[in-house]
DNA sequence: TATAGATATGCAACTGTATGCATATGGAAG
DNA sequence: CTTCCATATGCATACAGTTGCATATCTATA
């Protein structure tokens, strides 16, 4: 029940709307987690029934009304709670694994084809984080305020698995090869 | 739905039954895919449903009888089917990344002790993998058969994501010690 | 003779994620 | 004036994965 407590921490940190979590969300897209709007507003009113968070309508004029959503007492408490629980590690499952594993099924040649796509898709993962962190993240971690090293570290997790991948690739390939 | 075709793949290698393909599972595990025993009993049923698989029943003497399932023709191309479209790429979700995210809530020191335990299990997952590599894949690749270079590639993914995922620990340890 | 363990199979309920569909406001551009 | 885009919210369905429970055979060990 990871995204319950994804939204309430960026709720703890600004109380804000669905719209706006999903866009924040997308932003950290991918590096780190995903999720559809339909997913938030789900989560957003499960977590307003259990009383972890609670809000308020918002009348705007030039665009549709809103509802604020802000942390409670017992929400806090809540995550705090999950926070200092043990973390399960990621399940590092790639459907790739499986076609090499059945590949001598279908041909040889043909994963050759599937392993160069994935590189493609690694490649333009790994560029677009790049570019996030030239835009965002240039000056030294040492100078970046806390909370923005830490979201700076999330990123470079994302960089140090597209980069192993990419080097798993290499190695892969040289051996495809031969 | 990658878990249908990785049976579908191993059943096509050598027809088995579902406590056969329970444990063939579990050797690979962590490296590569899990399933309980009860996903796989269900994906069989729903294979042989729809006509991917066939089942003879087989009585044994000393132990309880037993479904060998083999592929069909119909599962075989659906098989190679799904080999050739594009393959998803893996959604590389770490629940630790939300702490990362959030930590200022709860304090950085909680945030060490989480990113301590996490590489404690990250360690343990390498030396898991390590062992296999020494027992069964000692041997320099070229000189492994097809079948066994692929497997070991994808224990070489294993591998190089946890090897990346460690570094990026040390880098990130580093920077919140200051 | 009781009990634990390996072999062997499965259902039911629940959680989490993904996909398709639906609706509504208001500004900007053609 | 129509269509597209950003803003804003949500339901319903399906699929995938997890967890708890249940049953049965036979061997080996205490």
């Amino acid at each position: 029940m990871s995204l319950k407590h994804l939204i309430l921490a960026l709720v703890a940190t600004r109380q804000s709307t669905g719209y706006e979590i999903t866009k924040e969300l997308d932003e950290v897209a991918g590096f780190f987690w995903r999720a559809t709007h339909q997913q938030v507003y789900r989560e957003l009113g499960d977590l307003a029934e259990t009383g972890l968070l609670r809000f308020r309508e918002v009348e705007q004029n030039g665009k549709p009304d809103k509802k604020v959503y802000a942390i409670t007492a017992k929400g806090r408490k809540a995550f705090e709670a999950w926070f200092l629980e043990p973390t399960d590690p990621p399940r590092g499952a790639d459907p790739l694994m499986i076609k090499f594993f059945a590949a001598e099924l279908v041909g040889i040649d043909e994963l050759r084809k599937q392993l160069a796509n994935a590189r493609a898709g690694h490649e333009a993962m790994l560029a677009a984080y790049e570019a996030i962190e030239a835009q965002h993240y240039a000056e030294p971690m040492r100078k970046m305020p806390r909370w923005k090293q830490l979201i700076f570290m999330t990123l470079r997790l994302g960089m140090a698995r597209e980069r192993a991948w990419l080097e798993w690739a290499d190695e892969s390939e040289k051996a495809l090869r031969a």
